[in-house]
Parts: structure tokens; sequence; C-alpha cells
DNA sequence: CTAATACCAAGTAAATCACTGGGAAATAGG
DNA sequence: CCTATTTCCCAGTGATTTACTTGGTATTAG
């Protein structure tokens, strides 16, 4: 699990489509020039996140994206992960006991966290 | 805030600081072999934890790091913020209205969230 | 005195970030 | 059919960050 600006600037885009759905599509440069990002940035993160199903594309003039799900099926976890790949769990997992046969205590006690905090984002839209 | 491996570094290694205090100061080579990180890396990533007084190190033979606090003041939001150095806010704040005259009401809500978030990672360890 | 440890600083390959540029494919409106 | 608009796709690029290496200095227990 991660968390930076590209996350946030996916979650983000994801509220504004969330927000301004009802009126068609949303197009990308609108997003562009409202979050101050790129618009081939932006390109890149919703060829991830339509990838998850999580937006679908309309092309043509007067098109854009929209939500691929209801907005209440949308979880902040589910947008992050779709965008910042994770990254791999601890080393050492069980193999070698690090210090006076503690296996690995913290590295439990770091899982325990970050499921909590998975579990927190799991907050909806 | 940020989340990432680095931060997730510094979070073990202060939960292994705290799980191994009462005998005596942890060396930072036990903490490397443990965690399979790089001793020299781990020493910036003290230096910063030092910086702020979450620890305290202990010089010469049979030395070490302790931990700076009581074990129940210390939050992960804290240690986190000690060593990721934080991401700035957003744009667009109040001059220019998005879309509409929206003003950036997306924004807001990252607000919001980033402060349930904060909120969230002041559990103690 | 010596070895163990914290401290300090500079540099480095690899990865990631945010962006640029150039296009192809689809489609609404004329 | 034509054109403008938009999504899609791909390759590259400078800046920053990551995690590490190397080479030291300062302190102190034994």
């Amino acid at each position: 699990m991660k968390l930076s600006t590209k996350g946030r600037y996916a979650v983000t885009a994801m509220m504004y489509l969330a927000v301004n759905d009802r009126e068609g599509p949303v197009t990308l440069a609108e997003i562009s020039t409202c979050q101050g990002i790129s618009l081939s940035y932006l390109e890149q993160l919703f060829a991830k996140l339509r990838k998850v199903g999580l937006v679908a594309g309309v092309r043509g003039p007067g098109g854009g994206y929209r939500l691929g799900k209801s907005v209440e099926q949308v979880t902040v976890a589910e947008i992050i992960l779709a965008v910042d790949e994770s990254i791999d769990s601890t080393q050492c997992q069980g193999t070698e006991d690090c210090h006076a046969g503690d296996r690995c205590m913290t590295h439990q006690l770091w899982e325990d966290l970050s499921f909590r905090l998975y579990e927190f984002l799991n907050s909806i839209t």
C-alpha cells in the first residue's frame, strides 16, 4: 500500500468525476485545468483506472469519462491500488528469526497496522 | 502526508525498538540484519528520527538507540512525518474557480479525507 | 588502547514522477 | 463525406526520490 501525490491525483480526479457525473461525461481537459495536472499524465492515470473498470471512456466530441460503478461501490483503497502499484511485503518471512527467536514480531505488527489502514480506506467516496 | 516503503521502514524499526527496549539500547546493525535494510540507510532514517526527539542515541560499545518518548506517546503519523517530508497542499486554492463556480469542492473533499487519515494514524504503537 | 558504536557527508545506480510530443481511432455535428 | 473533438496509445526526458556505498570522525565501555 502506497500513498503519494500520484494516488492523490487519482482520488481527487475520481471525486471530480463523481461530483460532475449527472451532466454527461467529463473531459480530461477540464480536470487538467482544474487540478493543474498535465493532460497526458491524466491520460496515463485514467488508462489504469479504466483497466480495472473504475471509469469508462466515451470517445468523440462531447465525450469524456464517467464512473464505471455507482459512487457507493468505489473505495479509496481501490483507486490507489489501481494507480500506485503496491509495494512488496516484508523480507525475512518466517525463514530467518531475527533476534532471540522473536520471529519477526515487528513485521506481524506492521501487517496488522497495514490491514487496519486498508480497512479504513474502504470508506466510500 | 505520504506513505511509502521509507515510512514503513521507519515504523517497523521503531516497533522493533519498542519491543526490545527493556534490554538496553538496540544496535542499528541488529535492525539492519533483521529488516534487510542497509546500515547507512538506517542511519539516515534515524538521524531524522533523532532530530525530532523520537529516538535517542547512545554512543560507545554496548550503545545503540532507545526511544525518546514513552511508547504510548509515539504515533505512527509522527514517525512518517519525521521521515517522509510531507507533500504540499493542493493547487487552485480559492483563487480560480474550476468549473461553473464549483470552487474546488473536490479539493475540500480531499482535505477532509486526508485529515481523517491523519487522525487514524494517531493510534499508538 | 582498542574495539564497538553512533554520527556525518558525499556520491551513485536505479526507479519513479510528472510531463512533452506525436500520433491513431472513434464519433457527434455539419 | 468532412472536420473537430475527444479518447487511446506509445516513446522519450529531466527532475526527484530511493536505497545503497564508501570513507571517514567522535565517543566511550572494557
